[in-house]
DNA sequence: CGTGTAAGGAATTCTGACACG
DNA sequence: CGTGTAAGGAATTCTGACACG
């Protein structure tokens, strides 16, 4: 009936990592974190005081945008990638409550 | 054949919390987390600089001790729960070491 | 014993800008 | 476009100590 897109409670999702451990994680520089993110490749949370907090899944991310700025990619295809994989996740999603909801037409 | 009884590579062991963040993750004051590391019952590594780094399965022992100190159990005695425990599992290591090794006597 | 706090300093992170290409 | 860097400041964390109980 749809497999689950997320686990909510998993340590996977959780933003608690700083810029300075996600660095280390990817190999990318801190410069470069923080201009995908101008670039809304990504998106961390915000502790009170401003800082940066990132999930494991966000350093995934960052690796794999990596891996497509060595292959000569630029940040806005990247992004229209990304947007493109959100889209056919809400088509499914409203498909998936169209078929829950019974609503025809 | 023997449970694994870590995944290395899993998110769960990763040292990248911040003290911060694992005071919000747990409900535990800075204090109190630097104390029962203080007491040896909390191990996070550290990074160049010196700040602690810990990871969510270090976050769920820190949850553990809170409750167990909610509990009245004193620190020595949470301490010395910990070392029957891994003694325990060092027992077992040796003797699925033994068996591995075909070693008698 | 376990924890709060003020103190002073060091490490970490932030933004906006200039540079290069 | 993507990234490095120096600049100045703010947020975060560190240690050792004093306090209370």
């Amino acid at each position: 009936m749809g497999i689950p897109l997320s686990e909510p409670g998993s340590y996977k999702q959780k933003k608690v990592i700083g810029i300075g451990i996600a660095s280390e994680l990817t190999g990318l520089s801190e410069r470069q974190i923080r201009y995908y993110e101008e670039r809304r490749l990504i998106f961390p949370d915000r502790s009170k005081g401003g800082t940066r907090k990132y999930s494991f899944a966000d350093v995934e991310k960052l690796v794999d945008i990596a891996n497509k700025m060595e292959d000569g990619m630029q940040t806005f295809e990247i992004r229209k990638e990304e947007l493109k994989k959100s889209d056919v996740r809400n088509k499914m999603l409203r498909g998936q409550l169209n078929a829950a909801f019974k609503m025809r037409k």
